[in-house]
DNA sequence: TTGTTATATTTGTGCATCCGAATATTTGCA
DNA sequence: TGCAAATATTCGGATGCACAAATATAACAA
């Protein structure tokens, strides 16, 4: 092949949006994601909400926040998570409700 | 927590999302899509415009068959792939126009 | 049957990732 | 300063995945 018929996506977008789909490849995170649709929450509130262990869930949502799908805030002893890229959202829910209805 | 919360998608759909976001995990899978989106193709096509080897290729089209992405047909001696899920495809444009812009 | 092209499978290996357990860090408060 | 709660990090092991190399199977033609 080597080039020729690459239209509309470069290869770099296809690496990143590999990438992507590797971060949403877990269902801890995809409930996290879900959780954090419903506002923000801090790391208590997600623990007592999804059953996962303490050093997990911070690492779960590192990976989430290194790769820009949620965001944090600092409010004393506490950390506050949101959703910081809606369209991750968007694409979870429609893959999840294709599901549900597939 | 053990349930309670658990509005709109059920555990089981979180588990599945993920196996799917798995399958899309992989540059050469969404070259795969991206090259069958154009129409139904053998796999020497299919090795014409994507760099990777054969069994490889194989394999990996052996995963978007046994995940219902792509489905296939037997002609002779080739075995045409052809995109089974439209709706995969669908994520797979939203993800990667989102990283194109983003 | 023999040969040839197209596609699939097996085997071994390196690498990334997920986890549990233990420990560290940060912040606020007494 | 010393303590407690909240969150993060490190370490070790286990599992899975993607790849290359080699081999196997399938279909057809001569």
């Amino acid at each position: 092949m080597k080039n020729g018929s690459n239209e509309g996506a470069s290869v770099l977008a296809f690496d990143r949006a590999a990438e992507l789909f590797g971060v949403l490849a877990t269902p801890v995170r995809l409930r996290i994601i879900g959780a954090l649709c419903r506002g923000e929450k801090n790391v208590t509130k997600l623990l007592d909400e999804i059953e996962v262990s303490q050093p997990n869930m911070s690492r779960h949502l590192n990976v989430l926040y290194r790769t820009g799908v949620v965001a944090k805030r600092r409010s004393g002893v506490q950390v506050f998570y949101r959703i910081a890229d809606e369209s991750v959202v968007l694409v979870c829910k429609a893959v999840c409700e294709r599901i549900e209805f597939g």
